[in-house]
RNA sequence: GCCGAUGUAGCUCAGCUGGCUAGAGCAGCUGAUUUGUAAUCAGCAGGUCGUGGGUUCGAGUCCCUCCAUCGGCUCCA
């Protein structure tokens, strides 16, 4: 006999040798019905692994993370599957869990997949889940399975199976189809009820686009075919929230083919946007001793030779202005920082001036790839809220939380609270992709640690994600569709004040290297407005909001009165304009509703009579009715609340 | 840059297997109406069908080039 213990505590004895759905069924049929993975001793087992020693167990359905995990994961087996079915010469790589779903990397040779093909994929994953296939796990040798890959001429498995230190190397078999797994599956396929095949996209063997491109195809599945109808209308949702379509209807940005491509055009609401959001930020950077520089669009190429840009990004990047004078030639500014340098280089330092805090809303222009442009998420020109501190090495951990708060303030102030904090390290097995000396690496990245330790942040680390010149904490947020994007950035720099020669006056009268930080709470405008749009749906706080109010008049005889209360309220500094169309009211309420202007002030003979006006808020309706000098105060308090001040 | 898809009026879309002067709704303009909390009615105007080439008696529709956009991959100072 063995002891099984249960999650809440509870311990009962098997026959040795019980399978785990045993147990599932001892506890009731309908756990066992929904059981989709389960994990003894903190391993992942199969359903029908036999347990033979004491442990611990626990069940995961639909409901957690580990449930759909095995999921998803089996549904890419039966994907194989069927892709083996259909088209048999098809070479199969990795398939695993993703997110929402799962994927499968496959060879298909010369056969061209296009996204017609999914639908017979998507019959036959359906046809092949009915058979209700027990998922089996087997064990065989290292040597057998090079052997069976070799055979079918599977370089990519056989790639796998070479990297793998185990002796012995697991398949998981279901119906006639047998695939090289690590394990963690669904009791059978028959449990996938509803799978869409999503889309179809080119993937890089390994992430490395030097070797040989892949087909991946993307699908998710579910236990129910309600289930798989509410995801897809959740995405259509999601879709709906898309930046590129709320930015278009609020008239906020856009682009156009004659400009180029990935080069926003701000509109005026969109500006006007971009404006506040930069004058909000200026005042608290005030408050935290930040000084406005500016510098050109252009700079000299040596200066990012010296900066080390230009022999790491120059190639791939806007090729150089020539001018006619023999052997000049300017790149467009791709960062601030060596601008900056300069900046501080202007004159000697002592240590008693530092820290010294640069800012600047600097415009920067980088040559994306064709096809990683996005909206405003990825542009080739974008204006980044930089600033550079340069400080003496004792005063660094102070001043990396000095930005964490001004960061947090930032984020907290939009209503960004899922945001991820990553710190981004150097590959330490890639030091032709960095710059400086492993002694200045080592400090900066303690030091970033240590200071976001202090500050109780959250992070998770990510190693080969540091910029060149030194490591990173990145604030990672999602958009509609879940994906992730940086926006506000802190670095740590040790290497880029070495290399431009910076230096202050010690009190002992000895030159010294300042330590640089570069930061960017929003990360770029352009970024950041896209997701904020995103969040908000296009409901921005009241202070940001390109309108705050609108005045509707019933019908053009109101136009007098209308116009009064329009003055008045641009007078007290509130965004406003006047809609006198001759339309009806309820025309006019709609398109105010559809532009998402927070206060709709209707003016009819009943307003004009009592010198008042019938308010309206956005979403909520009618809000009932108040003299001109209460509204005013109404909306004041209104827009007082919905931002908050930054205390240093 | 790579894989796949898409591109028709300012916007959202229709246009079957190639066949008369390319359609609709919204927005716009003109007129009627003077309106009370999410679309008043009528008329008018608006399109080199992304670009360039090709096949054909004939191309929005088929083929190729390029451009842009979308979903991914790679990249992201």
């Amino acid at each position: 006999m063995i002891k099984i213990t249960f999650p809440d505590g509870t311990q009962k004895p098997f026959i040795e040798g019980v399978s785990v759905m045993d147990v599932a069924k001892s506890i009731s049929e309908g756990l066992a019905r929904n059981i989709l993975s389960a994990k003894f001793n903190e391993k992942v087992v199969e359903s029908s692994t036999k347990l033979s020693t004491d442990g611990a167990i626990i069940f995961f359905t639909w409901n957690e993370k580990e449930g759909k995990v095995a999921f998803w994961h089996s549904s890419a087996h039966v994907l194989a599957e069927a892709i083996m079915s259909l088209y048999p010469k098809t070479k199969l790589t990795i398939g695993p869990s993703i997110e929402n779903g799962f994927y499968y990397d496959a060879d298909f040779g010369e056969i061209k997949l296009s996204e017609n093909n999914l639908q017979e994929l998507e019959s036959k994953f359906i046809e092949l889940a009915r058979k209700k296939s027990e998922f089996k796990m087997r064990t065989s040798l290292k040597s057998d399975a090079l052997d069976y890959y070799n055979k079918i001429d599977n370089e990519f498995k056989v790639e796998i199976i070479n990297d793998l230190n185990d002796d012995d190397i697991t398949f998981c078999d279901h119906s006639d189809f047998t695939d090289l797994c690590r394990g963690g599956h669904i009791p059978h396929t028959g449990l996938i009820k509803a799978v869409k095949l999503t889309s179809l996209a080119g993937a890089y063997w390994r992430g490395d686009e030097t070797r040989k491109q892949l087909t991946r195809i993307y699908g998710i599945s579910f236990p129910k075919q309600k289930q798989l109808t509410e995801y897809l209308e959740l995405v259509e949702e999601a879709k709906k929230r898309d930046h590129r379509k709320i930015g278009k209807k609020l008239e906020l940005f856009t682009f156009s083919q004659k400009v180029g491509a990935g080069l926003p055009l701000w509109l005026p609401k969109g500006a006007a946007l971009r404006d506040r959001l930069e004058n909000f930020l200026k005042k608290a950077q005030k408050k935290a001793g930040y000084q406005q520089v500016i510098s050109p669009h252009i700079g000299n190429k040596d200066l990012y030779m010296t900066s080390g840009h230009f022999q790491k990004y120059g190639s791939d990047s806007f090729q150089p202005i020539e001018t006619p004078a023999d052997g000049e030639s300017f790149l467009l500014k791709p960062m601030n920082c060596p601008h900056h340098c300069e900046i501080f280089k202007a004159k000697p330092w002592s240590y008693k001036e530092l820290p010294v805090r640069y800012a600047e809303f600097g415009t920067v222009y980088r040559y994306e790839q064709s096809g990683e442009l996005h909206g405003l998420t990825r542009v080739r020109s974008f204006t980044q809220d930089d600033a550079h501190i340069f400080c003496k090495p004792d005063q660094l951990n102070q001043e990396f939380k000095n930005v964490i708060e001004l960061v947090l303030y930032v984020f907290n102030s939009l209503g960004f609270n899922n945001y991820e904090a990553q710190v981004s390290l150097r590959d330490k097995n890639k030091p032709e992709k960095y710059i400086g000396s492993d002694e200045n690496w080592e400090l900066a990245e303690s030091g970033i640690i240590e200071a976001t330790k202090e500050k109780n942040l959250n992070y998770k680390v990510e190693y080969g994600e540091a910029a060149f010149y030194g490591p990173k904490l990145d604030f990672m947020v999602k958009d509609a569709l879940g994906r992730k994007w940086q926006l506000g950035t802190i670095q740590v720099d040790y290497n880029l004040p070495e290399r431009f020669e910076l230096t202050y006056k010690g009190d002992d009268n000895e030159l010294y290297r300042p330590v640089m930080i570069h930061r960017a709470p929003f990360g770029s405008l352009e970024r950041f407005v896209a997701i904020l749009l995103e969040h908000s749906e296009g409901n921005l706080p009241i202070w940001l909001a390109p309108e705050q109010a609108i005045v509707l008049c019933v019908s053009e005889k109101h136009e007098k009165y209308a116009k009064k209360v329009l003055n008045y309220l641009e007078n007290n500094e509130i965004r406003a304009s006047l809609d006198s169309r001759n339309e009806t009211i309820g025309k006019k309420i709609r398109q105010a509703e559809l532009n998402k202007i927070p206060f709709m002030l209707i003016i009819g003979e009943k307003e004009f009579k009592s010198n008042s006006v019938s308010i309206r808020k956005h979403k909520q309706g009618d809000v009932g009715s108040k003299s001109t000098e209460d509204l005013i105060s109404m909306i004041k308090d209104e827009v007082d609340s919905s931002i908050s001040n930054f205390n240093v």
